[in-house]
DNA sequence: CTGAAAGCGCTTACAG
DNA sequence: CTGAAAGCGCTTACAG
């Protein structure tokens, strides 16, 4: 009976049109080594330390068959049994590989394939979109990330319902960048932009600039407002009052010729600007008047680039930590799923790193 | 009855210290819509279109249900099940998004991500070592891929075994890039570096060169090969024998000046390199002998540089397809998929785009 | 047209 | 110390 069970055991079946031997099973080793399946399984994941206990001959036979069978244990049944598949979803509302901006997401990436690699998950990027118009994670009211054990968000368009939904749904999830949403917490790694803002414009005061004007675009997030957060502090508390720190939203067309000289000739000499994009429109529209920086003004942007193409090598800014982001929001996931949803929402912040450059520098006209 | 077993599907069950609840399963659908587990899983795979009718009415009642309870299915029981997972695999043998070369899986992702959105699959990024030292397909002897239903596979470092292993046993995958095993054939996209490679030697001699060498790295795969076949074809339809055709295998660090000028002395006047760093390294070494491109000598680079930052804007070169690659990897799996293994092989080969840039002019010495 | 049941290959209480 | 059994959440013949 034995033997009729294992014959049947190692038959042929069709994979396609290959034909492929059926791989031995728990099920095969024991029947061959004469034992119950569960044996197997305890002996393959080594809980004989604890309380149970087999005996070496017992052990020795079980190991012999696996060898002879080549036995390796199916990880999708694992999984299943187990409860956990080890798939970490990764989802941004956006395209994750976007065209324009090519190192939008790529440092996260690099960041969260590390920090995955060290804690042993796949990942597995929510592409489907099942028909829907555009990316969502209700699907038809549906929670799609459902597929992975939890998941990392990500970028640009975040839908803040979904997010609260998520929230109280239970559903592990980290978000990279800080987001807000009503009614709670969400757990999220971010970079310290209101503190790296000061610390620049401080900086810049410090030059001798005592006329500045901040320059952001018309997007209005919690990045955005945690940067004008740290400006407004930074010059609050060098005494330069709202005519002395100015905030003005430009898109980059908006940055001309015209309102530019009119900044100058009301007496600004340093621009703290959004991103490099802008920075870029600004020296230009600046050029047109003969003006460079640092020479005859200054200027610093509050962040990275979103294309690697477009970075001004010598620009007074800050670095934020993508990858250091990526890496600890996998790893404050992987804490969540093991508290297995026992802890509360956590917040990471990380420090930017201020790099001097060469964009600020002493203001032409001392104040 | 009916009601008693509902409540208990939808009870609370402790996950940590949160409660949240249990995810629901098919069951818990079947029950509310009044049906049996197996019709849900028919109307959910869509397999109603068969000689499988059932009735709008109950269509519409199990819809409702899956919505009510946010249902989605746990694509590892359905992997158990022999069912799909809809899920495409990507495996690289090094790390998918590399510090040093920003670029060079990056267009390929894209072009992947476009196309695994109109196929309506996500992608599974294979991360999991499970301990062992790097990345390997067969995981103690066991197909880790066998997560996704297909896979694609791209880059360096690949291990020609684990890929016949592969292919013997069937599994659906696609290689990026022509990848040749013993006794047998893969599935790939490649490019046609050949065709392209003797275009821009064409024009390279057509611009009056006689006198030429190829500089290659000590890699010698797939790729390497096919642009010194393009190259040998191009020189020797041209009349160019072997000693006017030269052929250097220089690591960046053996192209030297004393080796330069050794070539200038020879006679040659246009190199054909390998790659966008060997071509700064040589335009830089030439420098140093007060030569300078396209005056003095030319060269032309064989595809396009792994980090965009070191891209040269104006070189002879020719675009690899990276994108169209990527996209037209996980169409042809997609197709392999849908005939359920019974294809055969195939290789698809897609065009580069030369750039006539300018580094490549007539000779300063004609022939 | 729909339901009941077996089975995918494991893990893990639960009995003995 | 070891075995028999239930269960993970699906898919897919097989009956009715």
């Amino acid at each position: 009976m034995g033997f009729i069970i294992y014959a049947l055991s190692l038959s042929i079946f069709i994979y396609g049109a290959v034909r492929m031997k059926r791989r031995p099973t728990q099920l095969d080793v024991a029947t061959l080594a004469g034992v119950s399946p569960g044996i197997v399984s305890t002996i393959i994941n080594n809980r004989t330390n604890g309380n149970i206990r087999i005996s070496e001959a017992t052990q020795q036979r079980v190991l012999d068959a696996i060898k002879e069978l080549g036995y390796v244990p199916n990880p999708v049944a694992r999984s299943l049994a187990g409860g956990q598949n080890r798939l970490l979803g990764v989802f941004t509302y956006e395209a994750l590989f976007p065209l324009e901006y090519r190192n939008f997401y790529y440092e996260f990436l690099i960041g969260i394939e590390k920090e995955a690699e060290i804690q042993d998950y796949n990942l597995l990027f929510f592409t489907r979109r099942q028909g829907t118009q555009k990316r969502v994670i209700y699907q038809n009211g549906v929670n799609s990330l459902q597929l992975a054990d939890g998941a990392i968000l990500l970028g640009l368009g975040t839908d803040r319902e979904e997010l609260a939904r998520l929230n109280n749904e239970g559903y592990p999830f980290v978000f990279i960048g800080r987001r807000e949403i009503k009614n709670g917490q969400i757990s999220y790694v971010a970079a310290d932009y209101k503190r790296a803002t000061r610390e620049i414009v401080e900086y810049t005061i410090n030059k001798g600039h005592r006329r500045l004007a901040l320059v952001q675009g018309s997007l209005r997030a919690e990045p955005q407002l945690d940067k004008q957060a740290g400006y407004c502090d930074a010059t609050a508390l060098n005494g330069l009052n709202e005519s002395l720190a100015e905030i003005h939203y430009k898109e980059n067309d908006q940055i001309t010729v015209e309102w530019l000289k009119m900044l100058f000739d009301k007496g600004v000499t340093a621009f703290i600007v959004e991103s490099t994009s802008e920075a870029k429109r600004l020296a230009a529209v600046a050029a047109q008047l003969g003006k460079h920086a640092p020479a005859d003004f200054s200027y610093a942007i509050l962040g990275d680039p979103m294309n690697l193409e477009e970075i001004i090598p010598d620009a007074t800014t800050y670095r934020t930590p993508r990858q250091e982001m990526g890496a600890q929001a996998v790893r404050l996931l992987c804490e969540i799923l093991t508290a297995g949803g026992e802890i509360e929402p956590r917040q990471v912040i990380l420090p930017c790193h201020f790099q001097p450059g060469n964009t600020v520098g002493a203001p032409s006209h001392p104040a």
